[in-house]
DNA sequence: CTGCGTTTTGTTATCGGTAACATAGTCAGG
DNA sequence: CCTGACTATGTTACCGATAACAAAACGCAG
């Protein structure tokens, strides 16, 4: 029961239908097939039914590439993330292919964090010749701007909120999402602070969990308080294990540590389980932050206070935006700033136990 | 700044540059341009020098619509997935990107559980013509199937073991992974056991979650085990919240439950967080068991007894299959069976507080 | 210097559709 | 019964690459 690839002699199955074969079978021609499958009401009712009949009979499936070739639409959208395995960016990709709707195919290409990954999956997308191009950050080597603004299609830069975009863009900054997470802390009247993130390793680093870090340091500075760390520990992308792993290296160091942030929600899980394997207590020692509102996050016990910021949304204003652009739209702002919501939950709640009260 | 899809009398920007133009520059024919781009050891160094310069001064980008169109191979592969939104499946997805490397593309495609989106997906991915499709689940239409088999490409179905795969298969019993749920609870001495899944609502269905509630009735049953309950809570996808909500519903009903499986590691966990909440034990008074061996329940507090499956390996496995079939290779196999790996953990441990050690 | 196998490059004919324009029919109004 | 505005369908010319075959250039033994 295997098929063969190339047939002997006799080819084993019947080539596969093309258009031609369905207007011969329906006594047309290909165009009119063309029209009953791209807008059938350019064509008369029997004809039409005529031409399906043909259709189902042989099984035809129509060639896209093909027909992109010919019309220059492929109708594909690109879509350069560094992850999917996280939920927030999954989303992201949902949000956005909801969005756009059945008749436009995502084409996702993965960076891992790793910089000089875009250019190559910048090149190998814009040779589909996608009609549109989603990116997540801003940082893109020289060429690759120059193959993007070649490209002569829209280019949407998401997951963040930069000051020049190169054409389109839908985020937020996460400067700003590292700041109000420090002030929160420092809300509850916290100072000894710290954050956890990663650190850059080669040509792995994650741009936006590092700009979180900074706007957390500028908060503390602006606050006036000496007190806080920063601490990079392995590589992007962080995770579960990942926070355990800082949380642990984190109490080692600085066992009085008051607030911590995690430039993650699954980040922040594992430090909060790190606690509890621990016994520090949370909120009662330390209060934790972290950012993205994942579920995991929503779901556990404590729940972890977190800076929201809409994934799915993201990817549905970017297929919005690209909807619009499609169907000759014009202008609209370039850059969509989705902001940022704190989200207080368990881990930082005012404690009211007697013991910690006083700060 | 703006660009405009349709310039004016004076187009804005110079047409993308194709083969011909660099061939014109470089002095050469298209074939040669082609040759230097595929495999330049056929083009003598100084010509290749020579295109190469024309290739960067234009900043020409191959069309992989036409050369596919030409060459009849598209270098796509496409994956039909329920939901990217679950880490097992993002790290399938992953694992076949992987495994398949740069050169190929892939397509996925969510059903979102519901069964008559497959068909509209096969019939979508088919059209952009793939080198091979890869498909969660074993259940199509007969007009799917027919599709399937008249496309004449690899056919892998994946996250399941069918007796009569299509074509190929690479997955597990979710059967015989729920029938070893049930047994590792049994083997602790326990004997009032549940089970929560999803119900079918209309269209949507996970009939791979079903086959492991099979798989655990049927253990019960030859256990010679009469208490036990199946509860089907809410539609799939199953997560946090749900498996939250069903253990809910299964306290109240049946306060003394002994032993949980829940379908996915992702309800095990929201059931794990409602017992901590409600103040019950786990796995004091309840023991609990996923699936899945989501990174959530290796690295939470206890860690989630699971069923392992090797979500990555299943993309991988499958890429590596194709590869091979690609590049000639002949038969071997056609249903791969990875198996499944029962991971005792902390939400089963054995229970050595006196008050629990009779059972 | 000739001949023959290699290496290097070019020519021609598609691949399977769709855009643009051309051409029959149809029908209402005068 | 003719004309003009539609409606329905067909013809022709690509879209931008590659396969297959052809031919020219080169190198070296004899």
């Amino acid at each position: 029961m295997t098929r063969q690839k190339k047939a002997g002699p006799t080819p084993a199955s019947p080539a596969k239908p093309t258009m031609r074969d369905v207007s011969r079978l329906a006594g047309v021609s290909t165009m009119t097939v063309s029209r009953v499958l791209a807008d059938p009401s350019l064509v008369a009712l029997d004809t039409r039914e005529r031409v399906m009949r043909a259709v189902e009979q042989l099984g035809y499936v129509p060639d896209l590439v093909a027909g992109s070739l010919s019309s220059r639409r492929t109708n594909f959208v690109g879509l350069i993330l560094p992850t999917l395995t996280n939920s927030n960016f999954a989303d992201t990709a949902q949000g956005l292919a909801e969005a756009l709707g059945a008749s436009y195919q995502l084409l996702i290409g993965y960076t891992l964090y790793r910089g000089g990954e875009e250019e190559r999956l910048v090149r190998s997308l814009l040779a589909r010749r996608p009609q549109a191009l989603v990116i997540a950050g801003t940082l893109h080597t020289a060429s690759t701007r120059r193959m993007l603004l070649n490209a002569d299609i829209p280019v949407v830069e998401i997951w963040d909120h930069p000051d020049a975009p190169l054409d389109k863009a839908v985020g937020f900054s996460n400067f700003e999402a590292g700041r109000a997470a420090a002030r929160h802390l420092l809300s509850l009247g916290l100072r000894r602070l710290a954050a956890i993130g990663s650190e850059a390793d080669g040509d792995v680093r994650d741009a936006r969990g590092e700009a979180r870090l900074q706007g957390f340091s500028a908060a503390l500075r602006e606050a006036g308080v000496e007190d806080g760390t920063i601490l990079r520990h392995g590589a992007a992308p962080v995770s579960y294990g990942h926070g355990a792993a800082a949380m642990s290296l984190l109490l080692r160091e600085w066992p009085d540590v008051e607030g911590v942030f995690a430039v993650s929600d699954s980040s922040a899980f594992g430090a909060l389980m790190e606690c509890r394997r621990r016994g520090v207590e949370v909120p009662g020692q330390v209060s934790i932050m972290g950012f993205g509102d994942f579920e995991v996050g929503r779901e556990c016990e404590p729940a972890i206070s977190t800076i929201r910021v809409d994934a799915k949304g993201i990817g549905a204003r970017a297929g919005e935006l690209l909807r619009a652009l499609f169907e000759g739209a014009g202008a609209g702002a370039n850059a969509l700033d989705l902001g940022i919501e704190v989200v207080p939950r368990g881990t930082t709640a005012l404690r009211v136990a007697g013991r910690q009260l006083e700060t």
